[in-house]
DNA sequence: ACTACCCGCGAAACCGCTTTCACGAACCAC
DNA sequence: GTGGTTCGTGAAAGCGGTTTCGCGGGTAGT
């Protein structure tokens, strides 16, 4: 053997006194061989410092040890850290079950390309999708019974995998804990109202008014779309066509911020005038002033949960989606 | 061939009329195939959909076609958008020059052990790292031939490529322009000093006091650690130990929002009083009130370049570091 | 016209591991 | 003791490409 090649199953069956069958077998688990001969494979592998080639072993097995994270460029990566985290999650519980991650960065739309045609093509055991991009292409996924998990909740009830923050539950948290402050006309700007987790939020609003007897006057729900900008411009239209407003929910952290912005621009002071709850705890929540109330999500959990559910599938095991429960985070703003 | 199956060499060449090592040549690129056949295969493959299996290749060439990145879990992912959005970066690049980013996100120490050993295994063409964890491993990688790109100046000057953002241009020109702005007395609060990036932070600090003739003070130097905590303590230490101190570099955003929340709880207003320049141009440094006027780095370049790097490495190109220019951002509070 | 080359191409070996298959030994029941 | 199992094992056939090697035919040189 030349130095610095690296041994193969040749070199540790010779070693060991058996065939390159065994050698196999007892690498990968099998009961059936003989203790004394699975000891001596184990002993010439710790010799040699033997580590198995992957790549070799997944064309011969068809699993390649690789689980794609697909995740859609615009929404995500930039300057939201929110992804980044989910995957850190999702990586390191991979890695502890041998398996890796493979990152696909798909610019919008184009998903149907390049990604979509490595997926389909065998080249990872299973796939995890950030945010549901296309329907369809997940489902031909599905048909062909690659292993799926889906972070955030699915439009379509399929029957896919997905793990998910408890939105509603935050939501109306967030909600009734403006009420209990003593707010008499709360407010909501929503997400993109074309996402579930923007829906399940409202729904959590509502839920809250719903109990109360009440319910949100027009004009108290307005529809933003996660971004700095709506907040501002939409709290803006909130105390123009309501001055009374007294309470906001903003469904995340970054509008909260840009309410909180106007809301002060018209000389409204937080808490004292209005009060704001965001969603996310992200970092600006407890940097800003007044230090954001609001509804923390544990989003490193987010992406263990669906690595777990990943595994679980890989082996087989029956598994349900998982939905993670949020905690009200009480801060100056509420 | 069973419907569903993917065709393989064995099908295209029959389709064709020629033989498998003809179909290889032409899948890859060589040159010296009758342009006759070559186009014969060429609509065999294209009237099949055939697509290459990517393990088998990666079997036969020894090329896997897959570049790692390796992440710090501590000082990274988590909370912060940074390294999320240089890895966006670096999976676009990679994605548009048919290969695929598998990430790496290790426990900071326990990089010894299996991704280490993944590395050093040759499942992966290359590998680009964020942040210098081990000078050690990265040395014994580079003598096994493995593709390195670090992104980040390295401590040791290796010979090993690195992209970097201009750390020293853009923090001398922060001190520019807090002194143009008529401040006489500039403190700094640095980044953790085992980092090359707040070091020559630090450097270019200096560079602008060494240009106006002068030299910082003792007490205006303040090492802090990148995080809001930081910010506000050194903040709070330097208007103590120099309560006419008037402008302040902080060596990122994050610890510039620390001590403008500080100099607000101490009565001194941004900017009249003191006024604030950070590093980054990170979300909060538009949300921030006041907003806060920054050096912008483009993260998403840092990204591409590790990625360009790392494929005219394995083109066998001859390359040198990148260094990007940054660019200052007048908000409010400088 | 004869040898020397070069070029395009196919046969076959090979990459390193997995898995099927069949064989011999040991074990069982009758 | 005979026939039928079961069990551990190795030989060998893949997995789907890549690459070496050598052959046949055409070109060039003398």
């Amino acid at each position: 053997m030349v130095p610095g090649a690296r041994p193969t199953y040749a070199v540790i069956a010779k070693t060991a006194g058996v065939s390159e069958a065994t050698v196999s077998r007892v690498l990968n688990g099998d009961e059936s061989v003989h203790p004394e001969r699975a000891r001596r494979v184990q002993e010439a592998v710790e010799k040699l410092g033997y580590k198995k080639n992957r790549v070799a072993s997944a064309l011969a097995s068809g699993r390649t040890g690789l689980i794609a994270v697909v995740i859609d460029d615009d929404l995500s990566v930039f300057s939201d850290p929110f992804w980044g985290t989910v995957t850190s999650g999702v990586s390191r519980v991979l890695q502890e079950n041998g398996l890796h991650t493979v990152l696909m960065v798909s610019p919008v739309g184009s998903l149907e390309g390049g990604v979509s045609h490595y997926l389909k093509s065998g080249e990872v055991d299973g796939a995890i999708f950030f945010v549901l991009h296309s329907d369809a292409l997940v489902n031909d996924l599905k048909k062909r019974g690659l292993p799926l998990v889906i972070t955030g909740t699915p439009h379509s009830s399929t029957d896919i995998p997905f793990v998910d923050t408890d939105n509603f539950g935050g939501a109306y948290t967030a909600t009734k804990h403006l009420m209990n402050q003593g707010c008499k006309k709360v407010g909501i700007i929503t997400g993109d109202i074309g996402t579930t987790a923007a829906k399940q939020r409202l729904d959590g609003y509502l839920q809250a008014f719903r109990e109360s007897g009440t319910l949100p006057v027009k004009g108290l729900i307005c529809e933003g779309d996660y971004s700095f900008e709506a907040g501002k411009k939409h709290a803006q239209a909130l105390i123009e066509a309501h001055p009374d407003v007294d309470g906001i929910f903003a469904s995340n952290d970054l509008m909260a911020m840009g309410a909180m912005t106007a809301l002060e621009a018209a000389g409204k002071s937080v808490p004292s005038h209005v009060r704001v709850v965001g969603f996310d705890d992200a970092l600006i929540a407890q940097t800003s002033r007044p230090a954001l109330t609001t509804i923390r999500q544990d989003v490193v959990a987010l992406g263990e949960a669906a690595a777990t559910l990943m595994i679980a599938q890989l082996n087989g095991q029956e598994i349900e989606p998982i939905i993670l429960p949020t905690e009200l985070v009480i801060r100056e703003s509420a």
